[in-house]
DNA sequence: ATAGGTGCAAATACTTTGCATTGTA
DNA sequence: TACAATGCAAAGTATTTGCACCTAT
């Protein structure tokens, strides 16, 4: 239960998060991050990275190949271009609630994650 | 485009895998096959799940803890319970096609992937 | 005989952790 | 002053790969 504390670190790291779009990895944060303060390490991303997903600030995207973060909460879906290999933010059409797609189950659904994967709209046309 | 030749190794990782409905990973899957083929390595059971996976004859299932695999290829769905960790298998109600889900997408979306998460029916009554 | 498959060990990621030091409250 | 946070290096995990040998065709 311990307070969090100021962390010049975690704010890059978060600041990073929120004006990107790219679903980058963890190394890509931390080159990001390494611009702004030269001596940070990796570690500390790491650890930043898994404080904020779990104080829900930011989420982990797991994919296939890699885990990508993303700093937009907001309920949204991600797409995957097996072109370029981008990850692309995507919204549903309005009225599904995904949670309620399951049929016949004896538990309780509080939570899913979906992905799609296919060409984006670049790719598909080459 | 080399021809694949029969492996004891191969049939036996595919035959594990087709007579359970656990989603082992790799490492579940090696100390399984290892009861029929004692001297069986880890690298040769990863390799035929790659081989497999890409065959479409399996499934692999990316999931935020670990990669686990599926045998099973009918379209369906998994479950992961937050209480026991089990994966479970879990089917859509009919007449969704998760695919027409997203809106307004510029490219083409050919496939997906969906986990929902939550408390199983035995951890739920806990 | 040819070339795919295997076991083993070494090599690659990728991520976490111990520890001494630094910085925030 | 306490103790959270950091940087660095070492230690884990998980998975892949080089290589010599084995084996299906």
């Amino acid at each position: 239960m311990s307070a969090l504390r100021n962390s010049k670190q975690r704010d890059a790291v978060l600041r990073d998060l929120s004006e990107r779009y790219d679903h980058p990895t963890a190394e890509e944060v931390y080159i990001s991050v390494k611009k702004v303060i030269p001596s940070v390490s990796l570690a500390t991303v790491y650890r930043n990275l898994k404080l904020l997903e779990s104080e829900g600030m930011i989420i982990k995207i797991t994919t296939p190949d890699s885990d990508r973060f993303d700093g937009h909460t907001h309920e949204h879906y991600h797409f995957t271009c097996n072109g370029c290999k981008r990850v692309l933010d995507l919204e549903l059409s309005d009225g599904f609630n995904v949670n309620a797609l399951p049929k016949a189950f004896g538990g309780k659904i509080t939570g899913h994650e979906l992905m799609f994967y296919g060409l984006c709209e670049t790719c598909n046309q080459i």
